[in-house]
This record gives structure tokens, C-alpha cells and sequence, in this order.
RNA sequence: GUCCCCAUCGUCUAGAGGCCCAGGACAUCGCCCUUUCACGGCGGCAACGCGGGUUCGAAUCCCGCUGGGGACGCCA
């Protein structure tokens, strides 16, 4: 192993407004999966300089949603780190210090304007047809023009100054080498003189992510698109103080169907909103790397470690990538069908409680649940599912199920009440299966006694017993349904003997 | 409007000049398996936006157009 020089230094970077959405989520699986592939650092810093829109509750459901990822961070606002804080609000000082600085290097200036006079000349620039860029009235005045202000106590942003070419130490054109767009150039005319900190002493977007990024030793900054044109502005600030520009990475937008950026009105797109719907975080994981990336061994299900192991920048996709629920619910199954139902015991239980029909779990009932899960679960997509695949199993309504055309329609009906007779009469004598030898049996008993056979047997069998004309096999339904009996705390799932009793008892025999 | 980004099946993508009359996955359709549904297996439909170049040869390189998206804020 050679000693690398300079180790990989990442952040994710949040703003507390809420849920973490899926964009957010792919951009922090893109970040975690960076620096786990270059054994470097990831860390979470918190974006929260905008003080209306931002709140401690919805940092704490950010941080749980990232740690419900599994990505954990080796910095961050509750963990600490040689950089710390990693709250923004946390941070002014090292603004106001930076924005001193570069207000004593002419490259910033105090502006007196008020936002209503600053929205009243862009609306008159747009009617011009000029490009909406501050007219420069505040980078004029004449330093006793300033002195008086100031000594007025007049309140003031500090702004960014973009250098015309000739008349300054750097250029104010500006290109980057984008490790996955390539290269990308702004002329200096696309820029207007922009706000470092606002009247209210808060900095802005553009100046604390450069002071923060420069101040933690960030080495590649690996962002959602729409911080691309940002970018110009940094780089400026980052001339200006003569600081280092980091690797930059910017990936695409994720898109609804209709192709708009991904937003509340396209539904679900907060994480949290999808494990509440039984998705897995492992299928999430997945799926979010998947999009807009792909496994240089063309792997489409694969573990966390693979895609640690072949993560690499080289392969993102520039383009933007619309989301398919439909995939990830899919991506979701292949998950759930290969978990060992004890596993999937702890997400099932909470729907089933629920739904009521669950009041306490003892070893009896896990042993029960697992071999439950384990008959339904080739049919599953998401963990709430399992409700509706369940229900067979807990809840049994006689009307409701003579109502059932599979009844009457495979069977001729005097022979359909015929069979369930001959049904009950055997679980009677017999007792109804616990196992598929037994359950065999009683098939087997069923043909010779009722003389009917294949589908014309099977179906109203299947009806009378669970009450839908599909299900998991009968040779594990109807053992389940027996042995539930024999489990304290599993009151509300009846036997098949009383199910068939309850039959006959609604059609009057 | 200005600036920037993007452009392969409906969707996610493979493809880094000949291996591609374009491969995989989801969705969809059909068949098989199955005493049901599902799972699974097999097969079908389905794309290089358009126009110019460059080249013996272009999905791949260049230019233009068109289309989509993003940014133009004392939001991030």
C-alpha cells in the first residue's frame, strides 16, 4: 500500500428543510461511496444559513434518514471532527473574518441598497431586455460617501466585486475541468457583482460553501447540477483570496416523468417517505446508485461492498435520469425475496400490529410470523404489502367468501356444499394438517370421498379456506392456519375447521 | 430573454471509430412451469432527435439546428 499524499476529502451538505429526497440522498450515496472507494472521509455539514426556512427538527430527520442509508459519516454536526463545527450557523465568525479580508483586498464592497430598490432595477433591466446584474451604485461611492453610511449605522451586504479582465489580478472568465461534464467556461459578462453576506450578518450559499470547503480540506466537491452555475461565483472568491479551487464533480438532475426537476407535486420523494412504504434501505441504496451510475460488470442488484469496491466518478452519466418507482419497487422484491423471513420479521410486525392483528410477540408467534412471511413473500414488492398478502391468513368473513364466483363457477353447487361437508367432516375425524405430509393425505382423502379432482378440487378448496381464489400454496396455508390455533396470542387467525363450520353454518347446513 | 448543461428502446442504461442492421434491466405483450395468484424460465415489441461535415468506415469525433433541463435571489 502506498501512502497517498493527499487523501480524498468529501462532504455532503444538507439544508435543514425538511426530509432528505431522493436527489439529496444519490448525491450523499455518490459522496459516501467516493470516499469509501479511496479510503478517505466523508463528512455531513450543515447547511442552515437560511434562517426562515431552516430548523433543528428537520437536521435531526436529515441525519436520521442518512443514517437509515447506512451512510455514516466520519465528521459531522453530532459526531465532531478536527473542523468543527459543522453547522453553518455555527460558522459566522470565520465568514465574517473571510468577508473582512476580502473587503480590505477591494475584491468586496459594502452595498447600501435595499432589496426593494434591488428588485425594483432587475424588473427594470428585464424590461430593457439587459441581463439582471447589479449596476455597480454602491462599488462607486467615494470613500467619504462610504464613512458617511457607516457612521450612520445604514445597513449594508457585503458584494463580491467580479473583476473587469484588465483590471485585476486574475481573470474574472473562468473554466473548470468537471471530472464528469468536462470542461465548462463562463465569460466574466455572465456575472454581476453578487451578495457575500447579507445586512443580517448571515452569509450566502456561494461564500460559505467556499470558506467552509477551503477551511475542512475538502478535495473533491461532488454536487447536484443545479450548483453548476454557482460555480463561476466560487471560483471567483477562490481567486480572490488566493485559495486552492477542489476537484469538482457535478452530477445530473433527477427528473419525474415529466421530466421536470423532482419535486413535492411528483408524489413521494423524501426517503423517509418510501421506508414508511416498505421499501428497504438496501433496495434504496441500490437503486439511487443506479441512477445516473452503472457497475462497470453491468450488475444491476448488487451489495453495498460491490459498489464500494468499483465506484468511480468516470462512470456517472452527465445526462439526467427520470425516476421509476416502478424499478425500485422491483429492485425492492429481489431484496425481500432473498431475506430469511426472521429478518423481515421486524419490519412486517409493525403493519400487522397495525392492521390489528397482532398484540404481542412471544417466541410462538415469531416461529409462526417467520413461517408466514416466508409463504407470502415471493409476491412482495414493499414491506406494506405484506398487509394485503396476510390478510388470508388473519381475517375470514363467511358472507364474503360465498360470494366468491370461483365457488359456484368451478364447482356445480350442490357439489361445492357437498365438498365443504366432506372438508369438514374429515378435518373432524382427522384433524386438519400440520405439515404437507398430512396435508397430502387429506388431499388424497378429499379426492377419493368427494370424487372430483385437479382444479375442479383445488379451487374451491382454496376458496373455502382462505377465501380468495389466490394465495400461497394450499400445502403451506392450511398447515399455517392449523398450527396459529395452537399459538396463545394468535386468537384472531381461525382454523380451517371452524372456517369451513362457519360456511355451512351461513348457507344453513 | 441571457448564460450553462444534456440528448441511445416508454424508463434506467451498455456503447470511449469498425466487435452494433445497437446489448442488458424495468415496464409491456405472448408462451412455458404451476391443482390458483405470484415467483421463475423462454420469446416478442421497442431507441442511436434532425441536418451538415471529418473518415475507407460514425451511436461513437466536429459544427449547426431542434428539443429537454438548470441557473440567473440579501434560497441552497
Amino acid at each position: 500500500m502506498t501512502t497517498n499524499p493527499s487523501p480524498v476529502r468529501v462532504r455532503f451538505a444538507p439544508s435543514p428543510t425538511g426530509h432528505l429526497h431522493v436527489g439529496g440522498a444519490r448525491t450523499a450515496i455518490f459522496n459516501w461511496l467516493f470516499a469509501r472507494h479511496h479510503g478517505g472521509t466523508f463528512i455531513v455539514r450543515v447547511e442552515d444559513t437560511d434562517q426562515a426556512r431552516s430548523t433543528v427538527e428537520s437536521e435531526a430527520m436529515v441525519l436520521d434518514d442518512l443514517r437509515w442509508l447506512g451512510l455514516q459519516w466520519d465528521e459531522g454536526p453530532d459526531v465532531g471532527g478536527p473542523h468543527a463545527p459543522y453547522r453553518q450557523s455555527e460558522r459566522l465568525s470565520m465568514y465574517g473574518a473571510t468577508g473582512q479580508r476580502l473587503l480590505e483586498l477591494r475584491h468586496a464592497y459594502r452595498c447600501f441598497c435595499s432589496e426593494e430598490m434591488l428588485e425594483a432595477k432587475r424588473k427594470k433591466a428585464e424590461v430593457e431586455k439587459r441581463p439582471p446584474h447589479y449596476d455597480l451604485t454602491c462599488w462607486r461611492l467615494s470613500p467619504s460617501e462610504i464613512e458617511e453610511r457607516v457612521a450612520a449605522h445604514a445597513p449594508f451586504a457585503l458584494r463580491f466585486h467580479v473583476p473587469k479582465n484588465d483590471d485585476a489580478p486574475f481573470s474574472a472568465d473562468v473554466t473548470i475541468h468537471d471530472l464528469i461534464r468536462g470542461e465548462v467556461t463562463w465569460k466574466r459578462e455572465s456575472l454581476g457583482d453578487f451578495i457575500l453576506v447579507r445586512s443580517d450578518g448571515l452569509p450566502t450559499y456561494n461564500f460559505s460553501v467556499v470558506v467552509d470547503d477551503h477551511d475542512m480540506q475538502i478535495t473533491h466537491v461532488i454536487r447536484a447540477e443545479e450548483h453548476l452555475t454557482n460555480t463561476h461565483r466560487q471560483v471567483l472568491i477562490y481567486r480572490a483570496l488566493g485559495w486552492e479551487v477542489p476537484e469538482l464533480a457535478h452530477v445530473s438532475l433527477i427528473l419525474g416523468t415529466d421530466r421536470a426537476k423532482l419535486s413535492k407535486r411528483h408524489g413521494a420523494t423524501s426517503v423517509a417517505a418510501y421506508a414508511d412504504d416498505g421499501i428497504l434501505s438496501e433496495a434504496m441504496v441500490n437503486y439511487l446508485t443506479l441512477l445516473g451510475w452503472s457497475s462497470p460488470d453491468g450488475a444491476e442488484v448488487f451489495s453495498i461492498e460491490h459498489a464500494v469496491a468499483v465506484f468511480a466518478l468516470d462512470r456517472v452519466n452527465a445526462a439526467p435520469a427520470v425516476f421509476d418507482p416502478h424499478k425500485l419497487e422491483w429492485l425492492n422484491g429481489q431484496y425481500i425475496h432473498v431475506a430469511d423471513p426472521a429478518s423481515l420479521r421486524k419490519y412486517v410486525v409493525p403493519y400487522l400490529y397495525n392492521a390489528g392483528w397482532l398484540r404481542e410477540e412471544t417466541p410462538d408467534v415469531d416461529a409462526w410470523l417467520d413461517e408466514a412471511i416466508d409463504a407470502v413473500k415471493k409476491g412482495i414488492g414493499k414491506l406494506s404489502q405484506f398487509v394485503a398478502a396476510m390478510r388470508l391468513l388473519f381475517e375470514f368473513e363467511p358472507r364474503h367468501v360465498l360470494e366468491n364466483e370461483t365457488l359456484a363457477t368451478v364447482v356445480p353447487e350442490p357439489s361445492a356444499k357437498a365438498l365443504m361437508q366432506i372438508l369438514a367432516k374429515d378435518l373432524t375425524e382427522h384433524g386438519a394438517p400440520v405439515d404437507a405430509a398430512g396435508y397430502h393425505a387429506l388431499a388424497d382423502r378429499l379426492k377419493q370421498a368427494s370424487g372430483l379432482k385437479g382444479k375442479a378440487l383445488f379451487m374451491p378448496l382454496r376458496v373455502a379456506v382462505t377465501g380468495s381464489d389466490h394465495g400461497p400454496e394450499l400445502v403451506r396455508v392450511i398447515p399455517l392456519l392449523e398450527k396459529a390455533s395452537y399459538v396463545r396470542g394468535l386468537a384472531a387467525v381461525l382454523p380451517p375447521l371452524a372456517r369451513v363450520e362457519s360456511l355451512l353454518a351461513a348457507i344453513g347446513v
